[in-house]
DNA sequence: ATAGATGCAAACTATTTGCATTCAA
DNA sequence: TTGAATGCAAATAGTTTGCATCTAT
């Protein structure tokens, strides 16, 4: 049997497959410098010149909730700040939004200055998601 | 020789010790789940109602750039978008804010279903900082 | 034919900026 | 005394929503 073609795969989803929605996705898809809502706006439009930025996010929305796409960062809509300045990595309570710290041993990840193709790492942080106690217990 | 007191930080970064900044950053020292600005302004109001959110922002902004506390998501101020399904990780270049994907091993680091204080972990992110060839070059 | 998608505009949320007033040094 | 910080209000950026129209199925 063949692979799924995107437009299957949109359907199986119970998404229509509009030209807008193919354009969108395959966009994304082809660009792997994970854009933002806007940039791939701008990328579309050259081909699509009726399309309008809501139509992206709304798509955007769309294939995330059918699973066909991720967002970059789960840390919600707003700053986040913390004042504990030593090296350390987060817990994210994905139904509170709450965040931890928690120190991940990282020595068996990395060397110490670690360059991968040509980009010089300075840091490297660990974000582990799920749900934390309390969250849990209301289940 | 003494430990220098939080007055003593900010004044060797150049900013005034005023109440306001020290009821802040004070807060932001206690609450231990990461606030939002707002979630900041609304902890300090109770005890000093004449606070505005303004404040609160530039404050950050000021203790951010002091160095005396930092943003937890270095990501930018908009939503990044990935069409790769596939468990990865994100190398993330903090001067042209281009994201790339990387596949960072994570075996060592933890066992598959790993639990932390009664924390489910549910998926573990790595996000390496640093700087892209290309803005390399540009130095 | 019709449920769902688009495009436009208005609304909303988070954040930033401008400026007159106030205050720490 | 004085430059920096505050508080307020207006501005901006990113995102969401409402709705009339259109279109994939």
């Amino acid at each position: 049997m063949a692979e799924p073609t995107i437009i299957d795969r949109f359907r199986e989803a119970g998404l229509k497959a509009t030209p807008q929605r193919l354009a969108i996705y395959r966009a994304l898809a082809r660009m792997k410098d994970h854009p933002s809502p806007d940039a791939l706006f701008r990328a579309v439009r050259g081909a699509m010149p009726s399309l309008s930025l809501g139509t992206v996010y709304k798509t955007l929305d769309a294939l995330e909730g059918a699973g066909l796409v991720e967002e970059v960062s789960r840390l919600g809509e707003t700053k986040r700040y913390d004042a504990n300045l030593a090296p350390h990595d987060h817990l994210v309570c994905t139904v509170c939004r709450r965040i931890a710290d928690i120190h991940v041993d990282k020595r068996s990840v990395k060397p110490a200055d670690l360059e991968v193709e040509g980009f010089e790492v300075l840091e490297m942080h660990v974000q582990l998601f799920g749900v934390c106690r309390d969250c849990r217990k209301k289940r």
